[in-house]
DNA sequence: ACTTTACTAAGGGAAAACCCTTAGTCTAAT
DNA sequence: ATTAGACTAAGGGTTTTCCCTTAGTAAAGT
């Protein structure tokens, strides 16, 4: 029996998952949690070979909740559940610990595929994301070089709330051009050549919800 | 019994959903389909009381593919599933023809109730959907007036692409003034006042889609 | 026939975004 | 100690967006 629990905010989508995985055999729905911190208050207490985590949640993010659980559990093992095949998304999560990458859009023969092969100490990662990855490895583009900064981070959350730079400016108390640097540097690093672009960009690659 | 079918394209939802509803008692789930055209071609050799229908789907949507539906069945009943809150949907949905309107992230008791109300005759809108009408009827403001028109939808989603209005103009052959003139009115009627928060307005509003 | 609406287009001006450079301070790593 | 990176800030420029006005044409409704 695979010990399974399941972290998703999406009250709907988290109780067909349950249903859709007590179906199957070998598999055990241990425990079912709406927000990453309900998860970790539960983790010592539980019996989880594996969890499936959605990465965009309020709160503690699947990302955030993964590095605090296998802090906890280094044996844990994380099935990262996903809307999205966005550059950092991944990366993000295989740095946290995670051992596959299964879209929302899968089926329940592709989940349930993933979770044998993670649960026999292997990976899995969907065609999709393993494209995205091969395309990144091929392009040679580096990671680290791109990775946005944590001031980018949040002035980037506040473009896409819809402030301007002035309003950026003076929540952040720093200087118009300052917050222009910032801009011009999430732009390159993104790669993306207007704000329309970088929305949706930051909307898919985690960095704001809508 | 109450006979459902339900349309998404979200394979895992859709399979977590029929399983949810399956344990309903009065309850049966006759079919599921992953697009609109699926369930329009399904449509006359099923017995189908209720539609659960998503709003954005890929090719045909929950509001084309309602009013389709409608034209052939004009008895049967549809309520919305839907993951945004958002101003033009539920009433382009309730226009089409539907009798309800929840949410995705609603839990299973909700949703059962709005399918027993709405077999009963009756409608069921759930209360985020119920607080923004009563907002909108309450700030007084007209639908018609800023409903976009078909030329100001298609700029709109060009935006969304991230096309400067120099490309768009380019590529719907008009000249880069009479974009200017759409994407102004195109603010003022979405109540808007920049590109950011356009984006993001336009992917609530089921204009675009991430 | 008249009105309304959509679409088109232009002028003109203010504001914001975008892009480049230089440069100082501070922190963290080798 | 020296290097590297993040954050800050400014100068100076181009481009784009934003907002206002006026205005002609075509289609649709009353």
């Amino acid at each position: 029996m695979i010990n399974i629990a399941i972290v998703d905010d999406h009250e709907m989508f988290r109780e067909g998952l349950v249903l859709v995985l007590s179906q199957v055999d070998e598999i055990n729905v241990v425990g079912n949690f709406n927000s990453g911190d309900s998860f970790l208050k539960a983790l010592e207490e539980l019996d989880i070979d594996i969890v499936l985590m959605d990465i965009k949640m309020e709160g503690l993010n699947g990302i955030e909740t993964t590095q605090r659980a296998k802090s906890v559990k280094p044996d844990l093992k994380v099935i990262a559940v996903t809307m999205f095949v966005e550059d950092s998304y991944y990366m993000q999560m295989i740095n946290a610990g995670a051992h596959g990458f299964v879209l929302k859009k899968a089926g329940k023969y592709e989940l349930v595929q993933a979770i044998h092969e993670v649960n026999n100490g292997g990976n899995y990662f969907s065609q999709e994301i393993l494209q995205k990855m091969a395309f990144k490895a091929i392009s040679g583009k580096d990671e680290k070089e791109n990775q946005l900064s944590t001031r980018e981070v949040e002035v980037l959350q506040l473009i896409c709330k819809g402030l301007s730079t002035k309003e950026i400016s003076e929540a952040l108390f720093i200087s118009q051009k300052t917050v222009e640097v910032h801009r011009s540097n999430i732009l390159r690093k993104s790669d993306q050549k207007n704000i329309a672009q970088l929305v949706i960009w930051a909307i898919k690659n985690n960095y704001t919800t809508i």
